[in-house]
DNA sequence: GGGAATATTCCC
DNA sequence: GGGAATATTCCC
């Protein structure tokens, strides 16, 4: 089974954004060609990945290999394709017809610091029946979603207001409960002391 | 790695509802249960997992041994955690306090065909398989509407009840205003008259 | 115990 | 290449 270090300081990247921490699958990849670049430099075997020679992209030579070897070093699989539908997720793009060579803007040899701007494609789940059309689910059902969506969120806002307005009329009774007692107090004092004409109210 | 013939069928369970398949999570937990029965009656050594008494259930006598031995044989981790977490994710139940102890309606020993019978709990609004049939796409469409009714029920409520408390809130800001009236009154006219203490305040 | 992000698989 | 189901992890 692989080793599975992950996320072990992603909790802080989710809460700050300014120690955020690429994904585990960025780190491992970025970390694989690292580690086999060493590889590469160290004999004269034959090349399983490296990055390209610009260092802007990777290239698996040897995708058999990599897959029954190296995948599984690294991740919870040994499958090509699972690997492939990983680099789909992020944004990678295949840039060569006849090799595995990936490039991602933010991927660059050196640059592990970047690794943290790559983000997952998104893929907002959506909220209709496969049989319906594209045409279909854009009129229909979007504008009756849309409808309940503007609802809930004017519903939403007025709930919003009206606890604003809550707040600003506790302090308002607030500053009368204080207003109160000095008046109270400065009535007492002015039953007990009715010449003392001089003593400032507040 | 853990072998992995999953789903090898399940492209079946997907287009036709007569021959559907239970999740490799499914399948994989019975076939551990009846392999390590086995191996529980073929020798003495302590139990580390085994269906309990009435075969309606099953317990981790072990879970160390079970996390890090039988665990990564049938999946891609280790983690009693993630085990755990898989079945309350199908509704699985812990039915005792000093034991792990699990129980499934649908889970007994030598009732594998009802297996297929288990669902996850997890109830995306999201898609509408087409292997689903209609009533069972109005009943998730009814829930879904449901949900959605509800979350509009709740904020009304809210709302109403905010309107209500800010009613009273101004209320009360209306009877501070005529005591202040009333309280400067007395003030000034204690200011003016020191020795009528007779005059009752209000 | 369960919500949600990420990973892996399966399918089109 | 990407949508979606399931699996695994992380967090509350």
């Amino acid at each position: 089974m692989a080793t599975d270090n992950r996320n072990i300081h992603r909790k802080i990247g989710r809460s700050t954004t300014r120690t955020k921490c690429p994904t585990p699958f960025l780190s491992k990849t970025y970390d694989l060609l690292e580690e086999q670049e060493e590889e590469n430099n160290n004999n004269n075997n034959i090349k399983v990945v490296s990055w390209n020679g610009e260092g802007n992209g990777f290239v698996v030579w040897c995708p058999d290999e990599f897959s029954e070897v190296m995948l599984p070093k690294y991740f919870k699989h040994n499958n090509f394709s699972s690997f492939i539908r990983q680099l789909n997720t992020y944004g990678f793009k295949k840039v060569a017809s006849k090799r595995w060579e990936f490039h991602h803007e933010k991927f660059q040899k050196g640059c592990r610091h970047l690794l943290a701007e790559i983000t997952r494609k998104k893929c907002e789940p959506s909220v209709f029946p496969t049989y319906l059309n594209p045409s279909k689910k854009s009129t229909l059902l979007l504008a009756r979603n849309n409808q309940e969506n503007t609802t809930r969120q004017l519903l939403m806002e007025e709930n919003q207001n009206l606890k604003k307005e809550k707040m600003e009329l506790q302090l308002q009774i607030a500053h009368f409960k204080t207003l109160e007692m000095k008046l109270l107090q400065c009535l007492s004092q002015c039953v007990e002391n009715p010449h003392n004409k001089t003593r400032r109210l507040f």
